[in-house]
DNA sequence: TTGTTATTGCGATAATGTTGCAATAATACA
DNA sequence: TGTATTATTGCAACATTATCGCAATAACAA
């Protein structure tokens, strides 16, 4: 399974660059040019496998995308909390990191920390 | 509007008691009786308006609803964290509050702190 | 240039959740 | 108790998000 390089992978990930904080199937698609649907899901899953981006769900229940920044290649740090308005709906990243005690028997395999609230913008 | 004493209601809130942890409405609707899967819907969402359950979304997206315990009649206190494990989809509750530091501008309206990983049962 | 196969588009499908409307039933009140 | 009011329910339709199978296309290696 070796990747290829193709017009609508490298619009996806210059979309998610250049946004700079997370953005949705929907949103994409108001970016990119036209792809079909399932195109941008599977080139965002793909992207998520090989951990170019990590994924968000957000209060409405929907798939938000965003470039991995701080991540090792195998030591994902997604311990970050995300921040999203309750009144445009942006998703970003804040700079918090959680400390995180399970109780006994757990194991952490991933963390969704998201604040609802307004932003600076919306506020 | 005022509220009526149904047995749908009793049924839901009493599921959610025995249960204890958070349920989704697909784990509702296999132990209540058979109702309608909008009225399931309202009734939680009509339970969350009144502050009697608040609602946890999950790593999948689903939304999951806990009896309000430790929360005050006007002062809901949600940020503590919840835990969804990625095997058996359970939700729990897990007593760690958090400090939360938002930037300059941003107003704090609601926490959605959810761990994923393997449950005691599952790990 | 050609063969292999990763990728795409299309359509169908699944799952979750909400809404409008008519029928039903819980409650207040005569 | 009987009756009126209206909250609640069931049903069907709908909206949205996301995935999947399959055939056509196109990226890449040789």
């Amino acid at each position: 399974m070796n990747r290829r390089k193709t017009k609508s992978k490298r619009d996806v990930l210059e979309a998610l660059k250049s946004k700079g904080s997370a953005m949705s199937h929907e949103m994409l698609e108001a970016v990119v040019e036209d792809y079909n649907r399932a195109t941008i899901y599977r080139i965002l899953n793909r992207f998520r496998e090989e951990g170019i981006v990590h994924r968000i769900v957000g209060v409405n229940g929907k798939q938000y995308f965003a470039i991995c920044t701080n991540c090792e290649k195998e030591n994902h740090n997604h311990n970050h909390i995300h921040f999203q308005c309750n009144t445009c709906e942006k998703v970003e990243c804040l700079n918090e990191e959680l400390q995180i005690n399970l109780p006994k028997g757990y194991v952490l395999e991933g963390f969704n920390g998201l604040v609802s609230g307004l932003c600076s913008n919306c506020s």
